[in-house]
DNA sequence: AAGTATTGATTGAATGGCCATTCAATGGAT
DNA sequence: ATCCATTGAATGGCCATTCAATCAATACTT
């Protein structure tokens, strides 16, 4: 039983079932629940309809309902991280254009839809969940804000700006993101990812005006 | 709160009581339950319990657990207008002075603690109570914000301020709040009332520099 | 190749627990 | 005596989880 398989066939055709492939689904579909129904109104019955396989699985393939729930944030966290590091890694751009590309990253339709950050908002709505949400990140958060008040602090030497405290920066923009999101979530009429990123642009643009140009589109209808 | 009435006697503690009285007693019970457990754990078993009642009052003093959701979510929000309408219109101080009023309302101990501010996320987390949040607080949220925009153009115009639009630092601020709210609530060790004010102060700063100093508030933890 | 065994994935009915709501009975005030 | 407030057991519905049975794919045997 410990023996290692004999692996030749790795490339087999799709079995009718699969591994990873049934973690995926079961995540995806609850995504898509939470998202209509909030995590209470989040049953397996649900998701697994959603997902179109049988109720249970969830509890094969996760060792309980909350394993998927921490599974599906743990999910959603590792997206986004992925995506504004990939764009403020890249070694050919300056601190500011690294800071701009974290702002876009955190409004990025892929990550900020009004599907997704009803699950973020759901997590952060219950003291249960938000001890999830800690655990699974809390390193995330934090690293995002140390890089970006190591950005501002860059950026402050470079442009010789005075008055401008890069971790005050940093936690104002945390801040901010977090609000302008809920704003979306909340107002989509009134708010949406354009205008949420030219509210961040302008506050960068009072802090490093040399480096940030106020927002250039125009006011929403 | 505690009655100076002596204690120990069995049948002290008045055994009806206004139906007024009930229900300020049953929603004070029900923000600490979600605050605790959040709505999906807040139970009328638990609400009850925590009010020292018995459970078939909810449903005689509101008609259903969502008629006693919707009451409590009206409550903190007329409590919120109640403070901030209060602070912002007094005649004697210039527009400055009443929207650094209003920011201070909005991280007042009475609004602004771990318990209440649970329970506003806790309603932002679900789309069916977000559909009662929008019902009970959008025209709220958009009284304040046009007082706010109204209070930064008098500002502009006071202080002959260029390239600062009023709607757009007032559409700022409502983004900050929420987000300093939930930076509040998820991390309290990182974000406190008075640094958020003091974040926001530092914004003001920057938009209006003859009118806000940096923060430099008096503290008030 | 064909047949058989083994392992792993899938199904959904059954179970037991929890919950909002109801309501008949009781208590207390006027 | 009447009316309103209060009580809590009973009801019925929903839900996560379990598990025995079934099915599919691979490995093993002949």
């Amino acid at each position: 039983m410990d023996d290692p398989v004999p692996l030749k066939q790795k490339k087999n055709p799709p079995r009718t079932a699969s591994p990873e492939e049934r973690r995926r689904q079961l995540i995806e579909a609850t995504v898509t629940s939470i998202s209509k129904h909030g995590i209470s109104g989040t049953t397996l019955a649900r998701v697994t309809q959603e997902a179109g396989l049988s109720i249970g699985l969830v509890n094969f393939h996760f060792e309980s309902k909350e394993a998927l729930l921490k599974a599906t944030l743990q999910h959603l966290a590792d997206e986004h991280r992925r995506l504004w590091i990939k764009e403020s890694s890249r070694p050919d751009i300056d601190a500011a254009a690294k800071l701009r590309a974290i702002v876009d990253a955190q409004f990025h339709p892929k990550v900020c839809n009004r599907r997704k950050l009803a699950v973020w908002f759901a997590f952060f709505g219950e003291s249960e969940h938000r001890r999830n949400y800690r655990n699974v990140s809390r390193a995330v958060d934090e690293e995002r804000q140390s890089v970006t008040a190591h950005l501002c602090a860059s950026i402050v030497i470079e442009g010789g700006y005075v008055g401008v405290a890069p971790h005050q920066v940093s936690q104002m923009l945390e801040g901010l993101f977090d609000g302008l999101w809920l704003n979306i979530l909340m107002y989509p009429e009134r708010f949406n990812r354009r205008n949420a990123r030219d509210q961040v642009a302008s506050y960068l643009h009072f802090c490093f005006p040399r480096h940030f140009q106020t927002g250039d589109s125009d006011p929403h209808p």
